[in-house]
DNA sequence: CGGTTACCAGAACGGATGTTCAACTCATGG
DNA sequence: CCATGAGTTGAACATCCGTTCTGGTAACCG
């Protein structure tokens, strides 16, 4: 992180003053492509705000739409682009904007496995809120990291809040149910998942069947996934797997789960799915439909093909 | 003024999830150079505001060193261009800032002749201010007006900040020194004049005696010129001639002015000069050096040579 | 002391953006 | 019914900007 003062200065003269990158290069001794840098990081480290002042969504008509069929409390769109990595990125912009309309100055906001919500994180420049806490809802896998499991979202999410942030010390997927048993009965995981329970808001990914769909579906083995979908399994909410009712499946896997029910999840009165692509539309359009969770950050696609999803099921059920 | 929606959509495509003018044009059905301008009107509109996080401006220095040299109260400077009217919008865009940052909720700024301080109304967007009075502290002259006869630069920035404004309905230069007093004496002259008076911030242009650096001195005949620099005019505010100390030079033309006089001037407490060029530096030098105003807005040229100038002042005086 | 790694810098390219200009639309007035 | 002019439009052009790639530098290590 180099001088925030070099970044205002060149700042000020590009978007107050018009000056070009070239300019302002040639007025301070740097090189275009240094004063480019410097634009660019002081626009990611949100030295350079910009505000729209216009409560118009691009995607509004959208949002109403998806508001009205599901019985939703909000819906946010991010537009959609052909490079997945773009669309990630605006969905987790877009997920940004969603938390900053949501998340109260206190409380606890209750963080689920997601692909998504790891995109909000770049996109968070808030005032410090000491007394709000992330808590994750659920334990965590070991081995590599890909910067989506519940406890390092909960870390990153309450660091770029400036809030205090809560651990839960277990695997979200014990070996057996005797093992996440004695998980559950540990002092440090009771408490934390206590909390978590009694969250606010809840924001968390909704994983479908597909193996390229989910984060946790590939970590489960073959025959795993073929008894879940065999129990009537659509998709999951950080481990705990919902039938097309929004049921839980129940079996063996769900004992084995270290995490918040199904139960305590509805709980929580604001839930936001943070989920997006072609292969989630089936287990997020359940999710939306029986009501598991009460808000959504998608992308235009995953919103269309909502839309048109719950108009099908309209017709044949 | 086209749908403040329309502009708000784009604006988000654009500044918010980084979509490229084209491909804006595409989702919405506009062609490019649409997008291009409605994001060019949103700027100017200011539904897109863009914010600095940093205190630091571009020329810290230079305006440290005004501060000290001069005794100033505070001091802000633009980048200079090749081109003039550029360096105008410049100086126009950080006279905002510093109307942004002294203008109160309440109360009266005054307003002088200034070519300057028109420049700054495009730039302000500001909240409505209804118990805010912007006041000419002096007439106008008649005829075309170039946008900077006093009471329009009045109505002008009252109307962008959403402000009360006043009209002091006489001539800058009344033909001779008993019409003047009759206008004086004119009860709604004198009511508005009495308003300037008492006004927390004023906020004017300083002329020179060039007939390229001032609005007012070209309005003056040659002799009426000659007369004044003879008895040691250095330059004017709203049409008040001073000499090198500061002092009003008097005489038949300060006789026919209508507006307030040096020493009800400088009885405001917060005096701003906005003004730039080469032809402005010694009549400002001066106003500053004297203490006639105790804040400036000028650019980096102006300001390099008003350092230069007092340095000069100060060896040989 | 050479090798390695990590980082930083600027040349060069290709795409994005801003502006100019000629064509067009649509009122208004003869 | 055409003439006029103000206001819009998008094609074409000129500039600006972002990214990639290559070379350089410094720190760390064997």
């Amino acid at each position: 992180m180099e001088s925030r003062e070099l970044h205002g200065r060149v700042a000020r003269l590009h978007y107050q003053h018009g000056m070009t990158h070239q300019e302002i290069g040639e007025l301070l001794g740097l090189s275009r492509v240094k004063v480019t840098r410097l634009l660019a990081d002081a626009r990611r480290s949100g030295i350079v705000e910009i505000r729209i002042h216009s409560s118009a969504s691009p995607f509004d008509e959208l949002e109403a739409a998806l508001v009205g069929r599901f019985g939703l409390q909000q819906v946010w769109i991010a537009p959609s682009f052909a490079d997945e990595r773009r669309t990630a990125d605006s969905v987790g912009m877009t997920g940004a904007q969603c938390l900053r309309a949501l998340v109260p100055t206190s409380g606890t906001v209750a963080v689920g496995l997601s692909s998504s919500v790891a995109a909000i994180v770049p996109h968070v420049h808030a005032e410090p809120a000491p007394d709000l806490g992330f808590v994750p809802l659920a334990g965590s896998w070991g081995g590599i990291s890909r910067g989506m499991n519940p406890h390092e979202l909960a870390l990153r999410l309450g660091t770029a809040f400036g809030a205090r942030t809560y651990h839960l010390p277990a695997p979200i997927l014990a070996s057996t149910p005797e093992a996440a048993a004695a998980f559950r009965a540990d002092p440090g995981v009771r408490e934390t998942m206590q909390l978590a329970a009694g969250a606010d808001l809840l924001i968390a990914g909704v994983g479908g069947m597909d193996p390229r769909s989910g984060i946790l579906i590939d970590v489960l083995g073959r025959s795993e996934q073929r008894q879940l979908v065999a129990n009537g399994a659509v998709g999951d909410i950080s481990a705990r797997f919902f039938d097309a009712a929004g049921h839980s499946v129940g079996g063996e896997v769900d004992e084995r789960v270290v995490g918040l029910s199904l139960d305590e999840l509805t709980a929580i009165p604001h839930r936001v799915a943070v989920s997006f692509g072609p292969h989630k539309v089936h287990a997020l359009e359940t999710a939306l439909r029986t009501g598991l969770m009460n808000m959504v950050v998608t992308d235009v696609d995953t919103a269309k093909a909502l839309t048109k999803a719950a108009s099908d099921n309209r017709k044949s059920g």
